[in-house]
DNA sequence: AATTACATCTAGCGATGCTAGATTGTCAAT
DNA sequence: ATTGACAATCTAGCATCGCTAGATGTAATT
């Protein structure tokens, strides 16, 4: 039955490819471009073969997604400076993560604007999603009685520093400015 | 010359129904059912008529937001409580902020998630969203020596809590926890 | 060899935003 | 009053989008 088998590579393979490109389009010329005929002659199949993967286009937006959340997670652990001071951390992860928002733009709108046709509320929130949480919430940890709520709070400031500095709210020059001010005031004991 | 006049009279009537038609059928059916064309038939006029008013879609969801502009500013200042501490006015600033995100999803949407054409970064800003952002620095300014930036910060938290809540991936529960949370954080002097 | 099952494509549907060109209506000048 | 110019408005259509039914070719099964 090693037929099968390698049809189910190959499809993988396939599968794989379809996110590359719509990873690479949407990095490149933004996600409005990523048009399922673009996508379709990318891979050199006819546009058809795409729905035998994916359901929608905004399934291959949340494919890109997930594949951003397996990211960040590592990233922001690994941006954590060795003997960093419980402070240091938290710095270094909210620096981290709006660099990582600033690298990857179109990586970072699918992953937490765009529709996607991804759940959350409930329990099939994806593991690299949790990991993501759970690496926001070791370094608030020990500054909050609540850590779960206090996180949850971190998550949404970075967020939305991230979101108010990309169309050019808030001002791209103050961005550590404003990363001190809150690391400062979230770090103070209360 | 007072044909001339009714003309502009009417014209701008117009166009204050198309803004109003997009934005009723964006708070009842979302954005997306918001086409030009049901729009025309909203007000009873052919398509190009529309573009007589505003060059693209986009420029008529700016319109919507910049009505939204408006409000915001007028909303948050009502809603600090007579005689409040500083800390419960920063406290009645971000609860009446989240309420209007999500009182008026599709206009918050509009304002801070949908492409407008608007621009913000340099000194075009609509004096509405100067206002809002007054708004918001007047409760942030007593703990805070960089007012600005400490605005920029709160403003972003807020901004952040209502994206994330918006579409599920924090706990619509915990809302007044979480800004319990950061009150007291930011309030403490440091 | 005939038939079934599967993989893939061609062609097209109903939308979308937007626009060129025809048509209607409204005034001013003769 | 008639005509002509100008502005307002509409009809009709383009290119593109996401998506899919039905045809076509290919491989596996009987």
């Amino acid at each position: 039955m090693g037929i099968s088998e390698r049809k189910e590579r190959e499809k993988a393979e396939r599968e794989q490819r379809i996110i590359g490109a719509a990873r690479m389009l949407a990095e490149q010329d933004g996600w409005s471009s990523v048009t399922v005929r673009r996508l379709a002659q990318e891979i050199e199949y006819s546009q058809p073969v795409l729905y035998a993967h994916f359901e929608s286009r905004d399934a291959i937006v949340g494919a890109v997604a997930l594949e951003g959340f397996g990211e960040l997670g590592p990233v922001l652990r690994a941006s954590v400076r060795r003997s960093a001071s419980p402070a240091e951390a938290m710095e270094d992860v909210a620096m981290a993560y709006l660099e990582f928002a600033f690298e990857r733009p179109a990586l970072y709108e699918a992953m937490f604007v765009l529709p996607t046709g991804l759940r959350f509320a409930k329990s099939d929130t994806p593991q690299s999603l949790r990991d993501t949480f759970g690496a926001m919430m070791a370094v608030v940890e020990p500054f909050c009685a609540n850590a779960e709520v206090a996180t949850e709070a971190f998550w949404a400031t970075l967020h939305g520093l991230a979101e108010l500095e990309r169309d050019g709210r808030i001002r791209e020059a103050f961005r550590k400015e404003r990363v001190i001010h809150i690391i400062n005031k979230l770090t103070q004991k209360s």
